[in-house]
DNA sequence: TATTGTTATACTCTATAACTATA
DNA sequence: TATAGTTATAGAGTATAACAATA
């Protein structure tokens, strides 16, 4: 009787893989998130980015970048998009002028919030088959993978 | 004294979106799959495949399309791409000429089987710091989410 | 020399729409 | 009519490498 490679378990399965597992839900989140904004809402990078700007008011758009993890240059055009949107405007840094530091409109203010609610429906409708300690393990698990990878580097 | 927009927290902050952190944390793993195959490695899209053409011999490109989540439209590239390199093959299906089943050939199957020794090793790095219970529990409401949105639509 | 913002460019992954050949 | 595979095309997001202005 010939050897052939065995059907069975000698591999992680796909799915037992938590790397794919994250990849499908990201998608799902992702274009729910879209679908949930409408196709002239903001997109989830440009909601990221007008979020963490509200709230920190005059980040400068390397801090911006490196609190987003992505590069500077990459974080151009959606401080383009925002400001052409009014949602927010590059404003001169006494004192160092290779600055821009980003300051939201009442309009980014404004459209921030109402935006938000939609957002935490969507979320929320996403989550309702998670009890709520399974929803407070999978955010402390996802930060402190997180984490865990930046203290590396 | 004017009412101005308070920056206490009206609105869960972007750090508290499971959507945001999934994200995040999807990028570190696919970043980190790509390190760990190098340049010329697989990448994560067709290691996927093949995994499932593995495991599942004979699957159509249809029914790969349907449970890797994609269009068969964006399929077609990565088949193209696994048969260029030899590591497996469209073969017809007697009865229906319009199918194509995907057969791994010795050399797909012998590549899987040294690539995953090293993705186990990549999600190994990357979990390190969960507890066994975290990361069982990470997988499960993963699949959870996953199920439950599939089950909606 | 180093940093900020910027541009140009390329790469990965995906979707939509239309086609063809079969069924 | 419907399905399998395919093509063409576009869109979103990212990175890398270079540059000018400024520190």
């Amino acid at each position: 009787m010939n050897t052939v490679i065995s059907s069975d378990s000698e591999f992680a399965t796909l799915d037992s893989l938590i790397g794919y597992n994250l990849k499908r839900v990201y998608m799902i989140f992702q274009a729910d998130f879209r679908r949930t904004l409408g196709k002239e809402g903001l997109s989830p990078r440009c909601y990221s980015a007008l979020s963490l700007a509200v709230q920190h008011t005059d980040i400068t758009q390397s801090e911006l970048a490196r609190e987003l993890g992505i590069e500077r240059s990459g974080l151009v055009a959606i401080v383009d998009e925002l400001e052409g949107l009014g949602l927010l405007s590059r404003v001169p840094v006494p004192g160092d002028r290779r600055v821009q530091a980003l300051s939201p409109t009442r309009k980014g203010q404004k459209l921030f919030a109402e935006i938000s609610r939609r957002v935490s429906q969507h979320e929320e409708r996403l989550l309702s088959t998670l009890s709520v300690e399974e929803r407070k393990g999978l955010v402390s698990v996802l930060k402190k993978l997180r984490k865990a990878y930046e203290e590396r580097e």
